[in-house]
RNA sequence: GCCUUUGUAGCUCAGGGGUAGAGCACUUCCUUGGUAAGGAAGAGGUCAGGGGUUCAAAUCCCCUCAAAGGCUCCA
């Protein structure tokens, strides 16, 4: 045991220092190397992140955080709101502030202007006026302060937003931190000074909701983001320019996959050619997939009784937010959009009894279904009004959960790799544990079905974060996401138990004991909705479909119009081994053809002249990467399928 | 749904109270060419829709519709 001057830090490594009391994680990090010390921006002491500078009385567990940690570049980037926050308050004197906080990529404040309005063309300004107070290198300070001189200060200057703030707070907990010539009211912690900050940059401003309700005043939005380095703010804006070209609604267009149109209605996708044969493609891969997993195709109208949604609760819970029922013209009937597969998958459970020798029953169906979503949430292909799930439901028994779990992980791993989706975690989503009575179903069926999540993830590998409190209220669920060529997040497609619909349709089957029993269903899209997963692959793809899903995957380029007969002949042999694609007729020179199949991102260009034309041969020529030499249409052939088969195993 | 911004040719965009512009794409003609843009001519728009102000509106004002970025929502 240390004397009463001494404290014990005990470092990530598991090596214990002693320090005297009151040794600041800065102290600790100079103790080590300089260069460490230079570079810490945060202190983690047992678990909680606390400034750099301040004091730590007792033993300890510490970390030393910098920009290589999340939890240091989300204080980097909350003290950078306070930059910006400074910054605003010299630029519109009387702005009044509401919140700042970090968020994935940067950070925002929340700020009244009054009367001044905020438009793209200030951003230089304020990035400068962040920069020279950054350059300032101030510290931040912390003091803790009570809550009546909180008041008193804040009352003073005229920030209502922050005493309503101090207001939920309890007297004892308040600090402030202040930094140059700006106090904010704030938990903390902070980067020990403004000299780290380099390179800022605001990206965005866009109005918000004071503390995120709609019956608030609406406050403007800053949004920025912040380096240390000059060099990370060009690679970031470069990353967002490349996102910027890999947007699926620019591509769609481009590509000519799908479009929309005023007249048939907001977020209501068209498919064109080329983005239905893309659709196509995906679909009978996974068809043929599901066909081996054991499922079952059904087929089920695009409407149905507002009975069977009444049923199913839908009604009751979405009814007034979804399109509105659609009525006869002479019966009194009421008939609704689909918005869900499954209450129909439910009644062709119903068409004859079940014996639990039939279970499980996996019945599927690319269902489109139709939800009325808010204006303002429609965002291109990914949040649409109508859209077609890769919905199966799997009726089992509640022993089979697991098993069918496993089986539904294989079929979606299968998915990811076909297409490319190497980087995938999963999160699963459990009861919240302190407050079990608000979902519905039995216990032990609960415990059993949670259960069957965690060793089923467990058993095929996967990374998977878990979440207390985030499962449907009806069941447990594990929802996949993939990470993109960009490193980007997306969430795709989701396996869920439900425990509702089996008991509110009165589902039930036949025991061995010729007992009735209540089956367990299973909701599963491994690619959720076709019109999402498509998005979501354009943007990974920037457009440069696997072979087997490119709408064209050859453009054959004669050299002059006296070979067009015989690169008709090369695509109508092309054609018999199922290899598609165009010849590029017009009157064009090679060069031009060349460039507009490379554009227009055609994998195999194939050149033919006079040479190819006597001998039977293609110039073969890969996009973007160049002439691949000559040869035969067979070898051609065999080539190119031969690369299709390494991409797509079967399942 | 709310806030802010935007809407001009198929696409990308300039212009802006006084007869609508460019590049690409498209059509026709010339050219018959060897690995990322050959040449010429032509056609194409009720300036998102509706209303108002004005001698005159694509331009200014109002409403509607749609899109973008946020916020709230998401079976």
């Amino acid at each position: 045991m240390n004397d009463s001057s001494n404290i014990n830090i005990t470092l990530p490594d598991g090596s214990v220092r002693e320090y005297p009391k009151g040794a600041t994680g800065l102290d600790i990090a100079l103790s080590i190397s300089e260069g460490l010390a230079r570079n810490v921006l945060a202190t983690k002491v047992n678990g909680e992140v606390w400034d750099a500078t301040r004091p730590i009385e007792s033993d300890a567990e510490i970390k030393l955080l910098t920009w290589n940690d999340d939890e240091g570049k989300s204080t980097f980037w909350h003290s950078s709101a306070h930059l910006l926050a400074e910054a605003l308050e010299a630029l519109y004197p009387g702005v009044k502030f509401g919140t700042g906080p970090s968020i994935e990529k940067g950070f925002y404040y929340d700020v009244d202007l009054g009367e001044h309005s905020i438009s793209q063309e200030d951003f230089p300004k304020i990035e400068a006026k962040m920069l020279e107070l950054a350059r300032q290198k101030n510290e931040y300070i912390r003091k803790p302060i009570s809550k009546s001189d909180a008041i008193n200060f804040f009352t003073e200057k005229g920030d209502e937003y922050k005493l309503e703030l101090i207001d939920g707070l309890e007297d004892g907990s308040i600090t402030l931190y202040t930094q140059g010539s700006f106090t904010d009211l704030c938990r903390g912690p902070h980067i020990p000074g403004t000299s780290f900050i380099k390179a800022a940059k605001i990206t965005n401003v866009a109005g918000a909701y004071w503390r995120n309700n709609q019956e608030n005043k609406m406050l403007t939005r800053i949004y920025g983001v912040t380096f240390p380095k000059q060099k990370e703010l060009e690679e970031y804006i470069t990353l967002i320019e490349e996102a910027k070209k890999r947007d699926h609604r620019r591509l769609g267009k481009e590509l000519e996959l799908f479009a929309f149109s005023e007249k048939v209605g907001q977020g209501l996708p068209l498919w064109l050619p080329k983005g239905a044969m893309l659709r196509e493609r995906l679909e009978s891969f996974l068809r043929k997939a599901q066909l081996r997993a054991g499922y079952l195709p059904v087929v089920t109208p695009h409407i149905g009784s507002k009975a069977l949604y009444e049923t199913s609760g839908h009604w009751e819970k979405y009814g007034k937010d979804s399109f509105q029922p659609i009525r006869t013209p002479d019966a009194d009937e009421e008939y609704m959009l689909k918005p869900m597969n499954c209450p129909h998958h439910c009644e062709i459970y119903k068409t004859k009894p079940r014996s639990y020798r039939d279970l499980p029953l996996r019945l599927a169906e690319f269902g489109t279904v139709y939800r009325y979503e808010q204006s303002g949430e429609l965002h291109g292909l990914t949040r649409v009004r109508g859209f077609t799930q890769d919905d199966a439901h799997i009726f089992c028994r509640p022993d089979q959960v697991k098993e069918e779990f496993i089986r539904v992980i294989d079929l979606v791993l299968y998915v990811f790799r076909s297409l490319g989706f190497n980087d995938y975690s999963a999160q699963i989503s459990l009861r919240d544990p302190e407050n079990k009575q608000k979902y519905i179903g039995k216990d032990e069926d609960w415990d059993k079905a949670e259960q069957a999540i965690i060793e089923a993830s467990a058993e095929r590998g996967l990374s998977t974060v878990t979440e207390l409190g985030e499962a449907a209220f009806y069941g447990p669920k594990l929802d996949f996401m993939v990470r993109d060529a960009l490193g980007r997040k997306w969430q795709l497609g989701t396996i869920q138990v439900d425990y509702q619909l089996p008991q509110r349709f009165n589902l039930e089957y036949v025991g061995s004991d010729n007992q009735k029993y209540r089956p367990v269903m299973i909701h599963r899209a491994p690619f959720g909705s076709m019109e999402r997963f498509i998005a979501i692959l354009i943007e990974n793809t920037a457009g440069q479909f696997p072979l087997w899903l490119s709408p064209d995957q050859i453009a054959i380029l004669p050299i002059s119009e006296k070979y067009a007969d015989y690169a008709d002949e090369v695509f109508f042999q092309l054609q018999d081994t199922d290899i598609r694609g165009f010849v590029d007729h017009r009157d064009e020179k090679i060069g031009r053809k060349i460039r507009d199949a490379e554009v227009t991102k055609v994998p195999y260009m194939l050149i033919v002249g006079e040479k190819e034309a006597a001998e039977g041969r293609v110039s073969v020529r890969r996009k973007g990467e160049g002439d691949l030499g000559s040869m035969t249409i067979g070898e051609f052939a065999a080539y190119f399928q031969n690369e299709i088969k390494n991409i797509i195993a079967t399942f």
